[in-house]
DNA sequence: GTTAGTTGCTTAAACGTTTAACCAACTTTA
DNA sequence: TAAAGTTGGTTAAACGTTTAAGCAACTAAC
C-alpha cells in the first residue's frame, strides 16, 4: 500500500520528464539559434525575411528549422505582436448551401493573406451567438464576420466587439442600427423580382409567406412584396401575407392555411426553400396543379430546388461573392488606419433561377 | 510636400498612441491588481478560484474584473500553461448534414468540458488537409479531430500530430494504418443489413454503386456487400459492382451504365446518397418504376432522402453519438497520463430507415 | 514556549516570440 | 582622414499570464 503511494508520488513528479523523453521537445527559435551560434533574435529575423539579415545567415537559418522540424508558437508571436492573425466567423448553422459556400470563399480570400478562419455556429440561437463571440474575443481574433442567428434583437455583444476596436463585418443577416459594414443581396428588390415574375407568367393572387418581420432580411423581402403588388396594381390581401419561421414543417402549415382559404392564391412566394419545400409536398398532396393551378418561387436556391419534382423557381443568393466580399472588406480593415475608416454596405444583385415549379410556357411545351 | 511627409511621418510615430486614446486599453490582470493593491498573481489565483485566496479577495477581483470589463488573454494563458483549450476539427465540407450534426454534438461535449472548437475543411482536397494540419498545429490546439478528406492516401501529416504529442481522433473516414482512436459506423455490416432487406424484398440481382476501393469505408461497404450476396447464394456479377466519386452527376453516370446492361439489376444499392439521388433521377427519366421494376437505396440518410418522390431508402449514420463519442475519446486523452493510454476503436451499428424507394410492400399496398 | 502547521498572500521566473535600441566593423564620401 | 553611412548582427525588454517557491503572521499542539 505504502510502496504504492510512493510510486504513484515519484510518478508524478517525475511524469513531467518522462514525458520529455517519450515526446519530442518542440524546437524553438533558440534551439535554431544555438545550433547556428546566433542570437534568437536574429533566427527569427531570418524567419521574416527581414533585410538586416545576410542571405547565407538566412539560407542557414532555414535549413536548420527544416531539420529539427521546428513549427513557430503561434501563441507567443500573437501575444507579442498583439496580432493573431486569426478571423472568426459566427454562422447561424453549417448545413446550408449558402453559408458552406460562404465560408468556402471567405477561407480561401484571407488565406491568401495570411489570415486563418476560426468557425463558429450560433445554431440560430442569441445565448449561442454570445457565447461564440465570447470565445472568439478569448482567442483574440484580429476581426469578427458574422451573420446573426434569427433569434437575435439585442445587439450589446456585437457593439462589445466594436468598443474593443475590433472590425465587425455582417453578412446576409446584418442590421441597420449596428454601424458596421455589411454585405449581403438586395432582398427588397428580389423580392420586385420575384413579384415580376409571377405577374408576368399571369398570376393575379400572388401569397407570400414570409421571415420573421424583425429580421432585416425578411422585413425587406416582405416590404418589396408589398411595393412589387402596388406597382402592378395588385390588391394587397391581409390573409396572403404570411409569417413563418420557415422551417419546412411550418412551409406546411402555412401553406395549408392558404389552401383553405375561400379564395386561393394562384401563386406562392416563400422566403426560404425549406419552407417552398413544404409548400411544395402539401399542394402535390392536393393534387394541385404546378405551376398551373398554384405557382411556386422559393427562396436561396438550395440544391435540391433543383432535384424535387418539380424543380422550384428560386432565388440565388451570390453565396461566393458575398464570402469574398465579407473578407475583402475586413483585409481593408486591417490595411487602412483606425482613422480613415469608412463604412462600407455592399449590397449585391440577386438573381432569379426559373425552374418548373413557376414556369408556365415551359410546362405546357414539355407535357 | 514636405509638410505632408512631415505630417504622415508624425501621424506614423503617434498613431499607436492616439488608438491607445480611442480605443479602450484592454484591462489586464495587472490593472485590477493595481486597483485592489494586490500582486497580479493574487488576482490570477482568485479569478481561477484557488484555495489559498481568502473568499473577501476573491470576491473583491471578481467584481473590479466586472467592473472593467476584464477579459482574460486566452494567448497568454495557454503559452505560459501550454494549454489552449482548443480542439481542432478537420472535415471534409460543413454542407452535408452528416458532418454538420456530428460537428454540433462535438462542440456541445467539448464546451462543457471547457473546450473550444475550430473548425477547418478540407473540401476534399489532400493538399488542405496538409494546410489544415498545419494552421491546428500553428494554433497550438491540444488535439485534433478528423474525417479524412477522399483523395488522402498518404499519412505523413497524421504521423507528425502523433509524433508530436497531441491527441489525434479520427471519425467516419478512418484508416487502419494510423494507429489512433476512431469512432465510426459498422460499414460492413450496414451493407449486409442493406443486402438482407433487399433480398426479403425479393431482390435477385442487387448492383452496388460503390466508393473508392482505397477508402476505407467505402473498401468495407464492397466488402459487406460481396459477402451478403455469398450468404444469400447470390451470384457475385463483376459488372453490377462498380466504382464512383459518388456524386449527383456520376451517380447519373453510373445508373445509364446499368440501364444499359443486357440484364439489368432489379435493385442498387448506392453508397451515398447525392450519387442515389442521381440514379433516381435517370430512373425516373427512364419510366422505371421504383421498387418495383428497380429498388434503389443510398447510404448517409440526407435530409432530401425522405423529401423526394419516391423517398429514398438510406443508413441513418448516427452523427450525434459519433461527434459525441469522437469528443469525449479526447477528453480520454487529455485525462489519462501518456502512458496508460490504450487505443479505442469504436465502431457502432447503423441503422436503415426504409422508405418508398426499396419498400415494395408498402407501395403496392398505397397504390 | 518551542515546534509544526495553516492562511493568505508576494516575488520572480517562465512560456516563445518580436522589436526597439544599440553596436562593432567595415565602406563611402568629401 | 575624419565624418557619415551601411551591414549584420546583439541585447534586453515586452506581451499577459501562470506557478513554484518563499515568507510573514497567526493558530494549534505538545
Amino acid at each position: 500500500m505504502i510502496i504504492q503511494i510512493i510510486v504513484l508520488y515519484l510518478f508524478k513528479r517525475l511524469s513531467k520528464y518522462i514525458k520529455i523523453l517519450i515526446i519530442k521537445k518542440k524546437t524553438t527559435i533558440k534551439d535554431i539559434a544555438n545550433v547556428l551560434n546566433i542570437s534568437p533574435a536574429a533566427v527569427s529575423k531570418a524567419l521574416h525575411n527581414d533585410p538586416r539579415i545576410s542571405e547565407k545567415t538566412k539560407k542557414a537559418v532555414k535549413q536548420v528549422a527544416k531539420n529539427l522540424n521546428y513549427q513557430p508558437n503561434h501563441l507567443a508571436s500573437a501575444l507579442r505582436s498583439g496580432k493573431s492573425n486569426l478571423v472568426g466567423v459566427i454562422v447561424p448553422r453549417t448545413n446550408s448551401n449558402f453559408f458552406s459556400s460562404v465560408l468556402q470563399n471567405m477561407e480561401e480570400v484571407l488565406n491568401k493573406e495570411g489570415y486563418n478562419i476560426i468557425i463558429t455556429q450560433s445554431s440560430e440561437s442569441f445565448k449561442k451567438e454570445c457565447n461564440n463571440i465570447d470565445t472568439l474575443l478569448y482567442t483574440q481574433v484580429d476581426g469578427i464576420i458574422a451573420s446573426m442567428a434569427n433569434e437575435t434583437v439585442e445587439l450589446d455583444h456585437f457593439e462589445k466587439v466594436k468598443s474593443k476596436g475590433i472590425p465587425l463585418i455582417l453578412f446576409d443577416r446584418g442590421e441597420n442600427d449596428l454601424n458596421v459594414d455589411y454585405v449581403g443581396i438586395d432582398d427588397y428588390n428580389s423580392s420586385q423580382i420575384i413579384v415580376k415574375h409571377l405577374v408576368e407568367q399571369e398570376c393575379k393572387r400572388i401569397a407570400h409567406i414570409g421571415g420573421f418581420k424583425r429580421t432585416r432580411i425578411y422585413n425587406n423581402r416582405i416590404k418589396g412584396y408589398i411595393d412589387a403588388l402596388k406597382a402592378y396594381n395588385l390588391p394587397l390581401d391581409k390573409e396572403l401575407l404570411l409569417e413563418s419561421n420557415l422551417t419546412i414543417k411550418d412551409g406546411r402549415a402555412k401553406m395549408l392555411q392558404l389552401l383553405n382559404l375561400e379564395k386561393r392564391p394562384d401563386a406562392v412566394y416563400v422566403a426560404g426553400d425549406y419552407a417552398a419545400l413544404g409548400a411544395l409536398q402539401v399542394m402535390k398532396e392536393n393534387n394541385i396543379k404546378i405551376p398551373d393551378e398554384i405557382a411556386l418561387v422559393g427562396f436561396g436556391n438550395e440544391p435540391f430546388t433543383a432535384l424535387v419534382t418539380p424543380s422550384i423557381t428560386s432565388i440565388e443568393q451570390q453565396s461566393a461573392t458575398i464570402g469574398k466580399e465579407a473578407a475583402l472588406a475586413f483585409l481593408r480593415h486591417t490595411k487602412q488606419p483606425v482613422l480613415e475608416q469608412k463604412l462600407n454596405k455592399k449590397i449585391l444583385n440577386a438573381k432569379l433561377i426559373v425552374r418548373d415549379s413557376s414556369d408556365k410556357q415551359k410546362v405546357s411545351k414539355t407535357s
